[in-house]
DNA sequence: AGGCACTCGTGCACACGTTCACAAAGCCCA
DNA sequence: TGGGCTTTGTGAACGTGTGCACGAGTGCCT
């Protein structure tokens, strides 16, 4: 399921306050969500809480990052050392979370060389070296529209199974190939298509508390 | 539907081919889906293609928009200049697909007054005056996930009833306000789980063609 | 020890989204 | 004009995911 990585964020944020034992309930709250679909999703993970106390945080933890293979770290290589792929670079958000970077790449010469995040951007003609060395399985792709498709195929090419894919093209790679999409675009125009329901429709507004957040899934 | 933004990409990308006509079956295969969801999809949007020929690309471009809201510019405020906030107002793929970035503001004087993108960045007190002067409606927080609800709450409170959510965390914020969430770490866990799951079960992968790109939705 | 309050696990019904299959409708050509 | 080919639009089956409700197990307090 996806809502792991959310329990696994919410969770772990629980642990370091030092919550040692929480209920379905109080997490179903935490992430905006139904407490019996908390429990369902859990127990799909084959863990066990207690009955009448709840689940075990720190034990749980251990479970979610068991079942979404957060045991080890899954360095990442990123294509594309453009506006986006230096944000990502130098996000640091990635190390801390299991995801180093293994490296930056670029087609364009005039970018190898200059230093983003610690990591030094080096030609994509390095990409096999990368890869093999630091076995890595993720590649992302923060190229322009035009050059999605190649860096994906480059990236197939050397051995990577999984893709991030920034770029607003639909990727043609073989079916073993696992491809999630962020089109930032797309999350806006979404958004837009509420502006507009709002404006037309010209209805008043409830106002009530916080619950729901769409967020990327399926 | 969320998937009206893609046939929206397509059909534009098609109408720059001079492609005047497109079937359910072709437009299905350019986005990766079914014909028949497709055709449900655009059936539900109300309107019309010809049977035996297809749907006229211009028209239904007209019409997504149209449904989408799209029939002028949004634009959005970023809240935020850290390595995301940079890169999304260099980005500049923005302006073009109808967002133009009215303003970039961020809590720290030491980053005010810095350019990115052609916009400057300004103090976060101004971010009332940025609003109202350019109607913005859609806000986007690229601040670390501290700084995130307190960047909602001023959103909101300056009149911003849609936000795009860069942070890792689910804001509290008025039923009333639409929010979509982007996390690159969950997107990270997701490929993480698919890439763990194919090392235990060990099995021989199936190559074939492209289709099925997970995304955004709900 | 017994009762009570609490919470997990889960069977079941429901709703939604997806897919199939087919009739209706349009175009082209003889 | 009429027949055949193509493609839309949609009703119906299917599968999946969601939410409710309740039994079962646990801890606490008397």
């Amino acid at each position: 399921m996806a809502r792991l990585p959310v329990y696994l964020r919410i969770l772990s944020e629980q642990a370091e306050l030092e919550v040692e034992c929480i209920s379905s309930d109080r997490l179903a709250e935490l992430c905006g969500a139904n407490a019996a679909k908390v429990r369902k999703d859990l127990s799909y993970l084959g863990s066990y809480g207690t009955r009448g106390v709840g689940y075990e945080v720190a034990y749980l933890v251990y479970q979610i990052r068991r079942e979404l293979g957060l045991t080890h770290d899954w360095p990442v290589v990123i294509v594309g050392a453009g506006h986006l792929g230096q944000a990502l670079a130098g996000y640091g958000g990635f190390g801390e979370r299991g995801f180093p970077v293994a490296g930056v790449v670029d087609i364009d010469p005039a970018k190898v060389g200059s230093v983003l995040g610690g990591v030094r951007v080096r030609h994509i003609d390095e990409l096999a070296q990368i890869v093999q060395a630091r076995r890595v399985n993720i590649g992302v792709i923060a190229t322009p529209t035009s050059a999605a498709q190649e860096a994906a195929e480059r990236l197939v090419a050397v051995g990577v199974t999984s893709i991030l894919n920034f770029a607003p093209v639909v990727l043609s790679v073989p079916r073993s190939i696992e491809v999630r999409k962020v089109d930032l675009a797309v999350e806006l125009q979404i958004l837009s298509y509420h502006e507009q329901r709002k404006a037309t429709t010209g209805g008043l507004r409830s106002v009530g508390g916080a619950a729901g957040q769409r967020s990327a899934s399926a």
